[in-house]
DNA sequence: AACATAAACCGGAACTGATTCCGTTTGCAA
DNA sequence: TTGCAAACGGAATCAGTTCCGGTTTATGTT
């Protein structure tokens, strides 16, 4: 995956080079093209070639901007993920800054996991899309503040480890596998964490 | 995922019907074949149409074998897969019965870790043919003895929903992911889990 | 304000590898 | 010997991804 990079717009002031007008108005047609499909005829029915048909755009296009078809689905939930991201970094506590680290680790895995569960399908198909897909997007981002929250509730701990393996059990495969069918609900996956989480409460 | 299965031979006497002459020579064919090829080109080179040509044998047999890319893996790793089994099932403890259960599930999470990163090409392969691929293989047997394992070290915990959270990170993705490149090794990962076992020794 | 030019972008044909289908062949037991 | 379930092989299908010759656009120039 390695969608095209546009540069972040800081104090108004555009780097390089702009996105091209003709580039922004596909991008907006794909997207919306897609979200109508998902909406209609789910994950499944979201093909590639599907998509550039009904934004009335050739499959190049599609690839040139989102990569491949884990890129297309992590940008369908991009809006959301913004928001969740906002949450923790800068939102109110027990969740944004403000409590203390064993409650903000507790707050963010409940959390990611309502939102992990919310959008189950288009995170599993973005995730299984490539074998290690689930890497390269928004993973990185709950790794360094979970791992962060980790350093200060237990000094000492390898909290880059820790932290991945915290995040492991919220993998969309496994929750989709339990979740469906089964009887474990949102509810007992998050008292299951609470459960590891002890080992550092106390 | 649905290779033919056949009967499990029981004190000689086999169940339902044997497999045919000719579909047990293809099996051994294939499965020849096949590690041939993750032998001299890595697990990149085992496609389903070249392992079917070096075998000899069409690519339906093969898929009526083994039932997909992911089945085929699994088979290629069936035989270590057997040993691990009989260690954690009946083999001497702290891994096999005759110790507490808190230290075989120590013991059953490091040897899964190394079992792992053993065959990790392999597994990686396993795991990610199909979005779910994971849960159909082995892993039910995992989980089942870690339940057992959780349920008697923590009476009145949720072992089942425990037993997927201290096995997700040993997902094969992650793993893949992580010793790669990265500083982290096998030791540091089971150090990890160690620490996340806190929360039931204590 | 029209123009030139290279960088970006476009579309869709072509390619790749997994999986399915189905007419044909084979092994086994009656 | 014969019947048929099981197995076979490989063509056909399907979806993701790559390629590349032909446009469009942003920008500097006249």
């Amino acid at each position: 995956m390695q969608a095209v990079q546009y540069p972040v717009i800081v104090n108004g002031i555009t780097s390089p080079r702009r996105e091209r007008a003709d580039a922004a108005r596909n991008r907006v047609k794909i997207l919306t093209a897609a979200a109508g499909i998902v909406a209609t005829h789910g994950v499944e029915g979201l093909s590639m070639a599907e998509v550039a048909t009904a934004a009335g755009v050739g499959v190049g296009t599609l690839y040139r901007r989102f990569g491949d078809r884990s890129g297309l689905a992590y940008a369908l939930i991009d809006e959301r993920e913004r928001e969740f991201q906002a949450a923790f970094i800068e939102g109110p506590p027990p969740l944004g800054p403000g409590a203390e680290a064993t409650a903000r680790i507790r707050a963010f895995l409940h959390a990611l996991t309502d939102r992990t569960v919310e959008q189950l399908d288009l995170l599993l198909m973005a995730e299984t899309a490539a074998p290690l897909a689930r890497f390269g997007g928004a993973y990185d981002g709950y790794h360094a503040h979970l791992s962060m929250l980790i350093a200060q509730a237990r000094p000492g701990a390898d909290a880059y480890v820790l932290a991945d393996a915290l995040l492991a059990p919220l993998a969309a495969p496994l929750l989709a596998h339990r979740l469906r069918g089964r009887g474990v609900t949102a509810e007992r996956v998050k008292a299951g964490l609470d459960d590891l989480l002890a080992a550092f409460t106390t």
